[in-house]
DNA sequence: CTGAAAGCGCTTACAG
DNA sequence: CTGAAAGCGCTTACAG
C-alpha cells in the first residue's frame, strides 16, 4: 500500500510538497503539482485517513447516530442525507441505537473514542439533550425533534411542526366525520421530549378544544413505533373503546400493525374503523388500502440538515432551527362518514 | 480530552506502563495496573482510535457494506449483526451503496482509504467478485451469495440456497393447483451472479422439468427490489399474461408493490391472483392479506456472519461458506385453486 | 515554491 | 515489571 513517502520518492519532491498537492494548498508549482499528481494516479494512492485525522487535531467523519434500528422513516431520511454527504465529497459513519437509547451518551462516548468532526442525530429526546448535551462541543444537527428552546450554540435542528401535525391529523378526520376518535402511540409517562410527545399533545389539543369525547384512559394505547406494537395496541383499543370509528396512529409503522389488528378483530378498514398513519413512508401509497398519512418532506428535512452541518463545519455559522412543510395525504383508510348521518 | 500523556503524569507511571494496562499485557504489577486503571476511569480516559489505528497496522472497524439502501431484508439482517457485534465488544462502520453498485470497487476504495480488518457484503454481485476481489487482503464474508466456487481463501460466505428455495416456492403454487404463474423480479441480461438470477433459474428449473406453459417473453417481467417497481411490473405481466392464476416474485417488496399493481388492474388478491414473496421480512405478516413467502432464517444469517468473520480475524481459520435453512411460509395471498378444477 | 523537522496519540521491541 | 525511544502516516509552521 503506497504511503506519503512513497509517493515523494517516485515523483523526486519532498513528502511536505506531496502533501501540499493532496491538499490542494496554493504555493505548489505547476510543474511540481503535475508531476505528484501523476504519481499519485498511477500508484492508485489514497492518503490513510486515521494519520490524516490524527494530524487534523484528530477529526473522524461526521457521524448519523440513527434511533431506532428498524424505522423505515429514519432509513429514508438517511438514504437522502447519505446521497447529499456524497455529492459534497464528505464522508458519512452511521451508528444504530436502540429506540430508548440515550442517544446523548452515546454521542459522548462517540466523542472521546472517535472524535467525529460533526453529529447528526436522526431522532431523540429532548431531555438526554438537556442533562447531557453540554459535553458535546463539536457542531450537531437533532432531526425530527425541535431543539429552538434548549441552550446550546453549537445544536441546530430540523423538524416539521409535529404538535400541528398531529392537529392537522385530527381536524382531518373531523372533516370526515369522524367523533370518536381513537390514538396509538407514545406513551403517557415520560415529559415532553420525544417525537410521540409531541403528536400526542397536539391531537389532544383538538379534543379538548373542540371539547370532543375523548378519555385517555379508554381512548388511548401506548405502542412503540412498529408493527408488532401497533397490531397489539389497536386490538386492545378495540376492546377497550368498541364505539370509535377512526383510529390516529402517531406513526405509519403502527397504522400498518393496527389494520392487521383491526382486520385480524373480525372489522374492516375502512368501512368499520378509519385509520390514519403519520410520517408519509414510500409504503402508505401502495398498501391495499392506501393510507392517509401526515407526510413529511423526507428530502428536505435530510437535505437541511445536512447542508447546515457542512456549513457550520465550514464556517462559523450559529446553529439555526428548520421547521419542514407537511401535508396532510388523503387516503382509502379514511372513510368520510359525513353523510351517513 | 485526556491522553494517554495525562494517565501516565497523574498515575505517575509511564506512557508505556499505561499503554499495557489499557491493552491487558500480563506483565504489569498489581499495584501499577490498579493505579492506572483508577486515574483511566477518573479521567473517563478513551485512548483515540486514529491514534491506535495508525499504529496497529492501521486496522479501523470492520464493515458492513449494504447493497440497496432501501432493502427491509437487508435491514433486518443487519439490525441482528450489529447486536451480535456489539455483544463481542467490537465496533462496526456502515457503508450503504446503490443496488446496482459494484460493491467490490467500493471495497477496495474503502481498504486504501480506512483500512477495516475485516469486511461483511450484505448482498453482492459474484461477477464482480471475480474480476477483482484478489485485490482484498482483509477477511471478508459475503452474505445473500454464495461464494464457495469462488477462489478465494479470505472470503466466506453465508446464504440460504436461492435456487431451491425458488424450486421450493413454484413448487408450492403448483401444489396449490396453480398452472399459469407468471415471475416478477430479476433480470435476463446478466450473467449467474446475483441473489435474482438464482431465484429466477430455480424457478425456470422446475418450469422445464414439469414441462409447464412458461414463456420468458410473456410470463416474466424484469423488476428492480422495490414497490414502485414491483408495482409496474405487476401492471405489466398482466396486461402481457391475462390467463395467469399467480405470481411469484422473487423479494417480499417485489410482492408488496405488486400486490398493489393487481389491485389497480382491477383485480384481487387471491381470488383472482394468488401471489408469493421471497425473503419473509417482517411485514409478511401483517399485511392484508398474510403474504405467502420462502422465509429465510434472518437471525441465522447474521449470526453464522459475524462469528465466523470475529473468530478469523482473531485465529487463523480458513473461510467457510454457510448454507442456511429457508422455509416455505403459507399465507393468505395465495389461494388454492385445486378443487375449482 | 520547497525541504527538513517537529509532533499528533499511541504501541512495541529493546534494555535494564 | 518498567521506562526511554523509535516509528506508524500524515500536516504545518519555519527557514530558505
Amino acid at each position: 500500500m503506497a504511503t506519503i513517502k512513497d509517493i515523494a520518492r517516485l515523483s523526486g519532491y519532498s513528502i511536505g510538497t506531496v502533501s501540499r498537492v493532496i491538499n490542494h494548498h496554493p504555493d505548489v508549482s505547476e510543474k511540481a503539482r503535475k508531476a505528484i499528481e501523476a504519481v499519485i494516479a498511477s500508484e492508485n494512492y489514497k492518503p490513510n485517513s486515521n494519520a490524516v485525522q490524527l494530524k487534523n487535531t484528530g477529526y473522524s467523519p461526521v457521524t448519523v447516530l440513527v434511533k431506532g434500528s428498524r424505522n423505515v422513516f429514519f432509513e429514508s431520511i438517511l438514504e437522502d442525507m447519505q446521497k447529499v454527504f456524497r455529492e459534497n465529497g464528505e464522508e458519512v459513519s452511521v451508528a444504530f441505537l436502540d429506540e430508548d437509547a440515550n442517544e446523548v451518551e452515546a454521542a459522548i462516548q462517540l466523542c472521546v473514542q472517535r472524535r467525529p468532526k460533526g453529529l447528526i442525530f436522526l431522532g431523540g429526546n429532548l431531555n438526554y439533550f438537556e442533562e447531557s448535551f453540554e459535553k458535546i462541543e463539536v457542531p450537531a444537527v437533532l432531526v425530527t425533534v425541535d431543539a429552538e428552546e434548549m441552550p446550546f450554540e453549537n445544536l441546530s435542528s430540523v423538524t416539521t411542526d409535529d404538535t400541528k401535525g398531529a392537529r392537522d391529523a385530527i381536524e382531518y378526520l373531523v372533516s370526515q366525520g369522524h367523533e370518536r376518535i381513537g390514538i396509538i402511540g407514545g406513551s403517557l409517562d415520560t415529559d415532553l421530549g420525544q417525537i410521540s410527545d409531541f403528536r400526542l399533545s397536539g391531537a389532544l389539543e383538538v379534543f379538548n378544544r373542540q371539547k370532543m369525547n375523548f378519555d385517555l384512559d379508554r381512548d388511548f394505547e401506548p405502542s412503540k413505533f412498529s408493527l408488532e406494537s401497533g397490531y397489539e395496541a389497536a386490538r386492545r383499543l378495540l376492546k377497550k373503546a368498541p364505539d370509535i370509528t377512526a383510529i390516529f396512529a402517531i406513526g405509519d409503522m403502527i397504522a400498518l400493525g393496527a389494520i392487521r389488528g383491526i382486520v385480524d378483530s373480525g372489522k374492516k378498514v375502512p368501512d368499520d374503523i378509519s385509520v390514519m398513519g403519520y410520517d408519509g413512508i414510500e409504503y402508505t401509497r401502495y398498501a391495499v388500502p392506501r393510507i392517509a398519512t401526515v407526510r413529511q418532506d423526507i428530502h428536505e428535512l435530510a437535505v437541511r440538515s445536512v447542508e447546515d452541518l457542512l456549513w457550520r463545519l465550514s464556517y462559523h455559522r450559529v446553529a439555526q432551527h428548520f421547521i419542514i412543510d407537511h401535508e396532510i395525504i388523503p387516503g382509502e383508510s379514511v372513510k368520510n362518514i359525513r353523510e351517513e348521518k
